[in-house]
DNA sequence: TCTAAATATTTTATGTTTGTAATATATCGC
DNA sequence: GCGATATATTACAAACATAAAATATTTAGA
């Protein structure tokens, strides 16, 4: 028998799953902190949102580009969604769409040179935010946290594929 | 000097920056994948939203009621946006609005009977569905990263003081 | 004390992002 | 070719942010 079954049966106020739910809602937490930082500097620094962004730098990981649905499946974002944020992007001339021959129904979006060059400088930025934001994570804490992030996601996407 | 800069020394592909930033898109991802579950289940067994809810939570937690601005803050959400928010919740007649004579500027709002109990349902099937989507996360592991997650939130709440 | 400026609280206005559902078009399997 | 599937867009409503406006309170100064 573990501590917190023991502190359980001596009627402790804090069960398990009341601290998982309170590392959700720190998760949430600062998430939502970490996101307004981001979201008011690259708006006030860049004139730029942060759903743009993100979209910028999924599209910088490929030279090639990415199609509609597999920018909508790495931003965890519906499909529907992607379609405004792109065409804001390609009003702005940052992103360009291409239809690929070999099949009609889909788009290839990718980074225009001027796009290209505009998120080098704001990933760059960027990156100096967050580790600001998070220099007192160390190597060995972050590697570990991340794991266990992996794991939370991977048990989610499963629970939600049976459902 | 320790592991990391040795690393960097030797032209490591891994520097601190860069894992930093990963465990922050870990964390995004791992809040996303979360509140899409929460959102769906939410919105298919109790036909409300997520915010809908969080605002219920925050309400429950004092008796007395708490004023917009508060709410708010506790939700990490623009004032304008919680005005939305609760008309809707007052519309189902989950909440009411109460004018405290002390201060004709503000509000306070609070559950009605029909919202508190709805509430105790709903908040419970939710401890539920954390607790599962967390229960890799011992007791030990979940305090650890409470921490250093309130210590990430504190600095990032020092840092917007400051500019 | 009394009034004007500063501050606080909320709502409204506007635009972007979000989700779900429905639709249009193209591809694939049979 | 035809039905099922895949891809993207459109339609609609909720949620979000910022900024401005409306109202009430507080503070400071004459």
């Amino acid at each position: 028998m573990n501590i917190v079954s023991k502190a359980r049966m001596r009627g402790s106020p804090r069960p398990i799953s009341k601290q998982r739910l309170r590392l959700w809602l720190r998760l949430l937490r600062s998430s939502r902190a970490i996101e307004s930082q981001l979201r008011e500097r690259l708006r006030t620094k860049f004139s730029i949102t942060l759903p743009q962004f993100d979209v910028m730098a999924a599209l910088a990981r490929s030279d090639e580009g990415i199609t509609m649905t597999e920018l909508s499946r790495q931003l965890m974002v519906s499909n529907g969604n992607v379609t405004g944020i792109v065409d804001r992007l390609v009003a702005e001339k940052l992103v360009l769409r291409q239809a690929p021959v070999s099949d009609r129904r889909s788009f290839i979006v990718r980074l225009t040179p001027k796009g290209a060059s505009q998120f080098s400088v704001i990933a760059k930025a960027h990156e100096g935010w967050i580790d600001e934001m998070l220099v007192e994570f160390g190597s060995v804490e972050a590697e570990s946290i991340i794991s266990q992030l992996d794991g939370l996601v991977r048990r989610v996407r499963a629970r939600e594929a049976r459902s």
